[in-house]
DNA sequence: AAAAGCCCCTGGATGC
DNA sequence: TGCATCCAGGGGCTTT
């Protein structure tokens, strides 16, 4: 569900209202992922500072230590003071003098772990490898050429890998190679500079359109104050499968890769 | 080093 | 109505 423009928006919707606030207790419910890596009792007392993101995490700051939170493919945070008894797939609640920070996430791919900080081996882990900031000024034409030259795998893949570029999801890998007239299935490393430049402003201007557009909701996904997006009216592919394309009217193709689909008009992505 | 598969989990839609 | 099958916005891990 959630990629860079919904982890962002969702950062968005809660950030300021828990920047200051007290860790007054933590329930963990069914597991996530992985284990929360840290008694819930040990959080207690603790100060939020800010919320950051990174690719596709969160990671809350502390005065001690960090929170790394994942949304996975179903996960949604909501912060409030005044939240529902927990249900059935809510697997974090976290209360606070400010109010109380709660995952919902129905297929458990999401996740909730503390790190000491950001030489934790977790930290590392998780976030060690991950490619550029699309939405920064280390992201630039000339970086993002460099690191396609040693990919020969599908471009599509290459985004959704997450080494080279971050953020770039399912939804908006589809819809990035249509705007800039790439096949999916085009080796990163063939691509030409011109192209190239297409596709990473392309890759920008979505990603920005679809943070001022609140998201994508595509079935659920809603920010930490429950607003729902509506990038959804402006993707053009993305699971519209023998609809007509808007710019050339042909009929929009599907395709498999990797175990996940793509969708792009065969006539305006000829390679 | 890079690429390709597998798998984690639940729920909704579809088909028989 | 019941049951099987497939699909879903992610990504870490293992194997080639």
């Amino acid at each position: 569900m959630p990629e860079l423009p919904e982890v962002e928006v969702t950062r968005l919707s809660f950030a300021d209202r828990i920047a200051g606030a007290h860790i007054l207790s933590v329930r963990m419910g069914k597991s996530l992922r992985w284990p929360l890596q840290c008694d819930p009792a040990a959080l207690v007392g603790r100060q939020v500072i800010t919320v950051r993101r990174r690719g596709k995490y969160l990671i809350v700051d502390l005065n001690v230590g960090h929170l790394l939170v994942h949304l996975g493919m179903s996960g949604s945070l909501s912060f409030g003071t005044e939240l529902p008894p927990a249900g059935r797939h809510d697997h974090f609640d976290m209360q606070t003098s400010q109010g109380q920070l709660r995952l919902n996430d129905p297929r458990r791919f999401g996740a909730v772990v503390v790190v000491s900080g950001e030489e934790d081996p977790t930290f590392l882990k998780l976030l060690g490898k991950l490619g550029m900031e699309p939405l920064s000024d280390d992201f630039t034409v000339q970086r993002f050429q460099l690191g396609l030259k040693r990919r020969k795998a599908p471009i599509k893949q290459v985004l959704l890998a997450g080494d080279v570029v971050v953020g770039v999801g399912n939804i908006y890998a589809s819809e990035a190679l249509f705007r800039a007239g790439i096949r999916p299935t085009r080796s990163a490393n063939t691509i030409g500079q011109q192209r190239v430049a297409i596709l990473y402003h392309a890759i920008r201007s979505l990603l920005e359109q679809a943070v001022q557009a609140g998201g994508t909701t595509l079935r659920d996904f809603s920010n930490a104050q429950g607003a729902t997006g509506h990038f959804q009216l402006q993707t053009q592919v993305y699971a519209r499968e023998g609809q007509p394309c808007p710019v050339c009217g042909s009929r929009i193709r599907a395709i498999r890769q990797g175990q996940r689909s793509t969708f792009f008009c065969p006539v305006c992505q000829k390679s």
